[in-house]
DNA sequence: TTGTTGTTTGACAAAAATGTTAAACATAAT
DNA sequence: ATTATGTTTAACATTTTTGTCAAACAACAA
């Protein structure tokens, strides 16, 4: 296919998420994305066929880039306590850049009703077993290991995605808010964490 | 203006709002709600004029029903741990009929960069005051009180809009996932009020 | 240089989504 | 029954978005 690897392919893989993850434009057309990318919009289907060949490529890879995070965190060699550490502070960093990747994903399944991939389990098991003897251990809260992820990511996800309600709500500068998310690492791990 | 009242005008925005809020279709079109409502979409024009003035009208009133929920906890005569049930027990039963309402709200936002409009702080301030003083009197831990807030929502709204992706992950059906978002209710209060 | 191949562009075509209009319809009042 | 008025519909028009194609362009090889 790319011979000559003008960079452009990536390019516009890049600027759509951008767009899609970054500034959360859902609704981004083509063309726009075109425009964002500096480039002309036939481009768009001469890498990539059709517009929701794209969307889909950028949805898949939205994914891989979340499962790569986990996987690798999940599966490094660290106590219990460092790997959550390295969690939050791996997955928050991610967030603050791409706070709306995980809606992307999951508007993407709305829009297409297309059938929810099945995720690789085997980690996703591991590390619930993982914090099943953590809590034995008493180092966290009982509950259903379930709970414990969705309310780990919940504190992680949530704030960023609804950034600007919150810098109205509360009366928030970007700086401020930078501070507040940074903040939120060591806040997150002693809420869950004793 | 409405004289004749036939309830389209509510039958459009209601189906729109189940579309938008509970569906998360946010790529819906005009024809799309219109079928869903089983009414010809000339209809959509004569009772909101545009589309994006349907759209808007549909973001106005998620904010409304947002606030309405929560000044009428806030407001509520009762004591702040009554205060915080209920406010959970209220928010978790609309994001579960709702998991996308917050959603719309942001990405309307983003698609029209439109100006977040200005909150009512005045609530919101009073409630912050109440969570200092909880924290004061060690019932709840110390930290910023914005931190606070945002940890409930959290909790409450995440794993909600991410059900699709959790329902894989986890393994789990409508059934079971149904249970846990029950479960959150008394699994968040405890984990945020000692 | 010339030919080859992959890349980029503009003009055009097609499809999808939205908006407009006039006429049909229904209901209530005269 | 007839008129008036608000509601609904189908046909049409417009705009927006997406897709196609041939020609221009750029890099490389023979």
């Amino acid at each position: 296919m790319a011979q000559r690897d003008t960079g452009t392919e990536q390019l516009i893989k890049d600027t759509a998420k951008r767009i899609f993850f970054s500034e959360g434009k859902l609704h981004a057309t083509t063309q726009d994305i075109a425009d964002a990318a500096g480039v002309n919009r036939t481009l768009l289907n001469y890498y990539f066929r059709s517009r929701d060949i794209l969307f889909e490529q950028v949805a898949i890879e939205a994914r891989e880039e979340m499962s790569a995070v986990l996987d690798h965190v999940f599966t490094a060699q660290l106590a219990f306590k460092e790997k959550l550490q390295q969690l939050i502070n791996v997955f928050m960093d991610q967030a603050m850049k791409f706070p709306y990747r995980e809606v992307y994903i999951v508007t993407e399944l709305n829009r297409t009703d297309k059938a929810v991939p099945e995720e690789k389990k085997v980690r996703i098991k591991a590390f619930l077993k993982e914090i099943s003897e953590e809590m034995d251990a008493g180092k966290i809260k009982k509950m259903d290991p379930r709970q414990f992820l969705m309310n780990l990511f919940s504190l992680m996800a949530y704030p960023l995605i609804t950034n600007c309600l919150n810098k109205s709500i509360y009366n928030i500068n970007d700086n401020e808010y930078l501070k507040l998310m940074k903040d939120r690492k060591k806040l997150i791990f002693e809420m869950i964490y004793q």
